[in-house]
DNA sequence: GAACCACGCAACAAAAATTGTTACTTCAAA
DNA sequence: TTTGAAGTAACAATTTTTGTTGCGTGGTTC
């Protein structure tokens, strides 16, 4: 697989699920769609679950399904489900002592937090009723 | 360090060149500033000499310089000059054998390209001399 | 109740990407 | 000619990501 390849999973099979909602798909169906294995989506749609997208259910009948309408899920809350901060703002840990290296610092994290700020923004202007199949 | 680490590190050089431009700096000096070494410096900022945003010079008195004004330099063009698409559009390689997943790849590849142009296009609306020191 | 089938999870292995290091070359100034 | 800088390639070490196995839990179906 590739860099990004969460994010490219959970948007490849939440496109599937927006295109037939109410079917029940398990995580060794969406595998094999995107050629990987079940405890690797699960993985995955488990961040998505947790940040309520997703519900997912043990069982005979089990698996996977979408936890609201597909136009009510927007790619902003794909992305902040799975955590991954594009532009990393600089870690709290390595904190230089020289004054002017804090200063630039925070300089640029701030500049970077709010170009993250635009692109959630941005991402919640789609949902994945627009990239759905069929 | 830690992911977007190049990134970071190209930012931080280079808001402190802007605060003075004038000043040549040597990998080692920037190494040392940002906790790394010069090789690793070198591998970054050559980076940046390639989209024209730095130059370099070797011999005695050689090193690091930016090409042109601070003021000139977006973020969007250092983001550029690294290459690193966050977002990431599949692979031309896979290309899946279905119709229909074919079809959703492109979807998809299509709004995350939508996106990072909206991304990119923030990131010109800033440039480094905001983020300088001093 | 027994068999089955799904997710949940932890531990570990493998692979890939990133970063760090060393050694050497090239080039220009002193 | 010496010195000090980048350029580069090869390699090592580290970190991150992905893959795998095994077992547990909770439902369904028979």
């Amino acid at each position: 697989m590739k860099r990004n390849s969460r994010l490219s999973l959970a948007l490849h099979t939440l496109g599937h699920m927006a295109s037939a909602p109410d079917r029940v798909r398990t995580s060794a169906d969406i595998a094999a769609h995107a050629g990987t294995n079940p405890v690797v989506v699960r993985r995955v749609l488990g961040r998505l679950r947790e940040a309520g997208l997703l519900t997912s259910e043990k069982g005979h009948a089990g698996g996977w399904r979408l936890a609201r309408n597909p136009s009510e899920i927007s790619l902003a809350d794909v992305y902040l489900a799975l955590d991954e901060r594009l532009v990393a703002s600089s870690d709290e840990a390595d904190t230089p002592s020289c004054a002017v290296e804090r200063a630039l610092q925070k300089r640029v994290s701030g500049v970077l937090d709010e170009i993250e700020e635009s692109l959630v923004a941005r991402l919640a202007e789609t949902t994945i009723a627009e990239i759905r199949t069929g």
